[in-house]
DNA sequence: AAACATTCCAACCGCGTCCGG
DNA sequence: TCCGGACGCGGTTGGAATGTT
């Protein structure tokens, strides 16, 4: 086991932290942002070492966490996501603004792993428990929780169109629980309708379909609409500090000491759509967007839509009230946040409207 | 009210990756 | 190319908070 901390230096705190190390972190950080980790504690005045420092702060101080308890869109968003990429936790909290990767990991560990195995489902393959327990028990618990096959995952109201091919990754397996379950199956209670976040209407509508875990990231090839929001969890913390707007960091991938230098002025925060390319959201390479929920017609129209939308939206509002909350459930739209160490993708698998997005 | 059990989450740990010297 | 420091990530743990008996 390697040592916890180098050389005989003085004794690092351990444990949980006071109100006061908070505070001369804050105070650091806001002054001088975090630059090095490892010299942090000891320019900060605290008896931590850098990785402590770090973790406190990307967990608990950053000012642009989203706290509470997680809505029902972004448990359905985890549950989605966790089924594509697995425990890559960073990269499901990247997809949801204000949380970060402890918090997911802790929710996912806490509650959802219950949830979804009192449905029937194994968390971890989000397949049936049955598959593990072979049998006439097994049988009838896949067909009481309806399941997908990986083969039928992949759906698309568009008659004709053709599925895209399984995801090279295995980890990336992704379907839907159908609404049709019998009533006695679990899912009567609605919340199983709302598990993968997809059954909100009637039939299966549309949904997102990622073609591979890493389509998460941002900008593809194609170079697509980006809108850039700061992500709990990743490196462009602080470009979420003190009022800089998402938008600034569209085109550029600044060092954290770049974001520091930007992050002193307030304001409210807005978002854009990024100018790169004019690029129809059917072109989005990783993303195969169901069209039923498309009442207005193209997605590209949909992209336009919610450009227009989000010039109007503030950061604040996003994030502290923004994710659907008092509206409609409306799980099918849905931002899909690129890797949010440079640019996000703005994804819409149902409708125009929809979502936490548009508010 | 006390003892015990369970849940939840902040923090720690170790490993992998990146990058500069 | 190698080495070491810094960072990021996922898994695990400790203990406070909460629930149950």
């Amino acid at each position: 086991m390697a040592r916890r901390t180098s050389g005989p230096k003085k004794k690092l705190r351990r444990g949980l932290w006071s109100p006061e190390e908070d505070e001369k972190l804050m105070n650091h950080i806001a002054k001088y942002g975090h630059g090095c980790w490892s010299s942090v504690p000891k320019l900060a005045g605290l008896e931590r070492c850098g990785k402590s420092c770090r973790l406190r702060w990307i967990n608990y101080l950053r000012p642009d966490l989203k706290r509470g308890a997680f809505s029902q869109e972004e448990e359905d968003l985890i549950i989605h996501l966790h089924s594509m990429l697995g425990n890559k936790w960073s990269q499901i909290a990247a997809q949801l603004p204000g949380r970060t990767d402890n918090e997911v990991k802790n929710f996912w560990n806490s509650y959802v792993k219950k949830k979804l195995r009192q449905r029937g489902i194994d968390p971890a393959t989000h397949k049936p428990l049955a598959e593990a327990s072979s049998g006439r028990r097994g049988a009838a618990a896949a067909s009481r929780t309806a399941v997908f096959s990986d083969a039928e995952l992949i759906l698309s109201s568009s008659a004709g169109q053709q599925h895209m091919p399984p995801p090279p990754v295995t980890k990336a397996e992704s379907y839907v629980y159908s609404r049709s379950i019998s009533a006695d199956g679990g899912a009567s209670d609605g919340s199983l309708q709302s598990l993968s976040g997809y059954n909100q209407a009637g039939d299966f509508a549309a949904a997102a379909y990622l073609q591979d875990p890493d389509a998460l990231q941002p900008c593809g090839p194609s170079g697509v609409p980006a809108v850039v929001l700061p992500s709990a969890s990743s490196s462009s913390t602080l470009n979420s500090m003190g009022g800089l707007s998402p938008a600034a960091t569209t085109t550029t991938t600044g060092t954290d000491e770049q974001c520091n230098n930007n992050s002193s002025s307030g304001g409210n925060w807005s978002f854009e759509l990024s100018t790169q390319q004019s690029c129809s959201a059917s072109h989005l390479p990783w993303l195969e967007l169901g069209t039923s929920g498309y009442a207005n017609g193209t997605a590209a129209a949909a992209v336009d839509h919610y450009g227009a939308a989000l010039d109007e939206l503030k950061w604040s509002d996003y994030v502290f009230d923004g994710y659907g909350g008092g509206g409609q459930y409306q799980p099918q739209g849905q931002c899909i946040y690129g890797d949010s160490k440079d640019a996000v993708q703005f994804a819409d698998a149902s409708g125009l409207g929809s979502s936490w997005c548009l508010n």
